[in-house]
DNA sequence: TAGTAGACTTGATCTTTATCAAGGTCAGGT
DNA sequence: ACCTGACCTTGATAAAGATCAAGTCTACTA
C-alpha cells in the first residue's frame, strides 16, 4: 500500500482519532484491490468480511429485486461503505461495483469488531460514522416520500453544485442514467424532467451544468437542509462548515 | 420511574451489556414523560436534546416538508428513536408524536455522549443500535424504490403476521392511512390495493387481518430477507432467530 | 343511546411516471 | 476515419398512483 494513500486512510475521520497501535494493527491486515470498471465487489445477500475503503476511482452501491435494480449510492475517494453490515457481521443489503478503474482498501471486519472493542477512540469514530450513514439514508428516504420527481432533480443540481464548491458550472460526476436510478425514476423520465428546467434557472449540454439562476432553481426544489444536508459539525465546534446557504423548512 | 420500566430499559439491548455504574449514572438525570395522545414529542430541526425511549405506547416519527407529510417508522415499546441525532449533536430529520396516551423516557444526549465514551460496552451497544437502524432505513428506501405499492403492501402484512409470531390471524397495530404514509401512498391507493389482495390470499375486515393463503400472498410481494428483515443474529451465535422463512432472492 | 368527528371506502378524473420504440449523439477502439 | 456499442433523447402510449368529491362506517363523547 502507497505511503500516500496510507495517510490519506489514516486522515478519514473513521480512523483519525484512533490509536496508532490500533491503526497499524487494522493496516497489518488489509489490503489493497486493484479493479477494472464494472467489477462486482460485494454482492447482496453475502456476508460482510471486509469494510471496504474507496481510495481512488469511484464505486456504486445498488440493491437488487426480481430483476429491478436500483442505485443506493454512489461512494467516492476517500469514503468507505458497508460499515453497518461489517459491524453486526450480517449479510450485506445492497451490492457494490466500481464505476471505473479503482482502488479498493479492504478490511476484514473480523479485525475492525476486535479492535474498536479495544480502542474506545476508535469506536467513537465508528459510531459517528454509523449515525452519518443513517442520516444520509433517511434524507435519501425523506426525498423520495415527500418529492416528485422533478423537484428530486433540482435538489440533486444544487447539491452537486454545493460539493463543486458553490460553483455556478460544474460536470455531472456520474452517467444520467445512474442519477436516475439513484432519484428513484427512468432515464427517459430524467431527460425529460431535465429540460422542464431549462427555463428554470439551469442549461445542460451534455454533462456540464451551468446555474444561470440559482433562485430560480432553488425554488424548484425548496431546498431543505433537513433533506438535501448537509450535515454540519456539531456546534461544540464553535463554527459550521463553510457551504451554500440553504433555507430550513 | 417504576422499577419494572427501570428493569426493562435495562434489558434493552441498548443498554443491556453496559456496565451498572454507567447504566446508574445515565438514569440518575434521566425522566420520564406521560404524554396525551396527539403530543408532538421532538420536531424536526430542533437539536437533539434526549435520547428518548418508549416505556409505554406508541410513537410514531414522520418528516414534513412544503406542507407535505410523510411517516418514517411507528415506535412501540420498548425501543428508542433519534439516537443518531444525539450522539452526533445535530439537528433531528424527523418529528415524533404519540399515536395514544404514552409514557417516554428522557436521557439526556450530553450524558449520553459522555458515558459512552467512558464504557466500551456501551459503546458497543451504540454502534450495534445505530447500525439496525441505518439497515432499518436502507431496507425501508429499497423497498419504497424497487415495489410498486401492491407489493409494499403484501410484504407489509406478511411482515405484521411475522411480528404476531408467525400467525394466520393478526390485527393491525396501525392506523391504514399512517401505514398507507408509511409505504408511501395515499389512504385511497392503500383502500383499493387491500382490496385487490382480497383473492391473493388475505381478507380484511377492519383491522383483522386474516392470511387465507400464505404461499398466494408470498407471491405477491416475492417476499425478501434483505428488504422484509428480519436481521437475524449473527451467526456467531450459532443460531438465528426463530421467525417465518422468507426465500433469498 | 344518539350525535359527531375522524377514519375508511368508493367512484370519477387527472397527473405523474413507466414502458415501448425509434432515432440521435458521443467516445473508444480498430 | 470509421465502426460499434453505449448512453441519451424524443415521441407515443399505457399504467400507476394522486386528487377531488361523496358517501359509509366506527368509535368516542355527551
Amino acid at each position: 500500500m502507497h505511503p500516500q494513500d496510507l495517510a490519506e486512510t489514516r486522515n478519514l475521520p473513521l480512523f483519525r482519532t484512533m490509536l496508532s497501535a490500533s491503526f497499524d494493527a487494522l493496516m497489518q491486515s488489509a489490503m489493497t484491490q486493484r479493479c477494472p470498471a464494472g467489477q462486482e465487489l460485494i454482492r447482496q445477500g453475502a456476508r460482510a468480511e471486509y469494510l471496504h475503503v474507496v481510495v481512488e476511482g469511484s464505486v456504486e452501491l445498488y440493491a437488487e429485486w426480481q430483476g429491478r435494480r436500483t442505485t443506493m449510492a454512489v461512494v467516492q475517494p476517500v469514503g468507505t461503505f458497508i460499515l453497518a453490515a461489517c459491524v453486526k457481521d450480517l449479510p450485506y443489503l445492497m451490492s457494490a461495483r466500481t464505476l471505473e478503474p479503482s482502488r479498493v482498501l479492504l478490511i476484514p471486519s473480523s479485525d475492525l469488531r476486535a479492535i474498536f472493542r479495544r480502542d474506545p477512540e476508535f469506536a467513537v469514530s465508528i459510531v459517528g460514522e454509523l449515525a452519518a450513514a443513517f442520516r444520509s439514508m433517511a434524507r435519501h428516504a425523506k426525498n423520495l416520500k415527500l418529492r416528485t420527481s422533478r423537484e428530486r432533480i433540482a435538489g440533486y443540481l444544487l447539491k452537486q453544485s454545493a460539493l463543486a464548491g458553490g460553483a455556478d458550472r460544474f460536470v455531472l460526476q456520474i452517467e444520467k442514467r445512474l442519477v436516475a436510478s439513484y432519484l428513484g425514476m427512468t432515464p427517459e423520465n430524467l431527460s425529460r424532467a431535465l429540460k422542464s428546467l431549462e427555463g428554470s434557472g439551469v442549461e445542460l449540454h451534455g454533462h456540464a451544468v451551468t446555474i444561470t439562476d440559482r433562485a430560480r432553481l432553488a425554488e424548484a426544489c425548496e431546498a431543505d437542509v433537513l433533506i438535501d444536508g448537509p450535515d454540519s459539525e456539531p456546534l461544540s465546534d464553535g463554527v459550521s462548515l463553510p457551504g451554500p446557504a440553504l433555507s430550513e423548512d
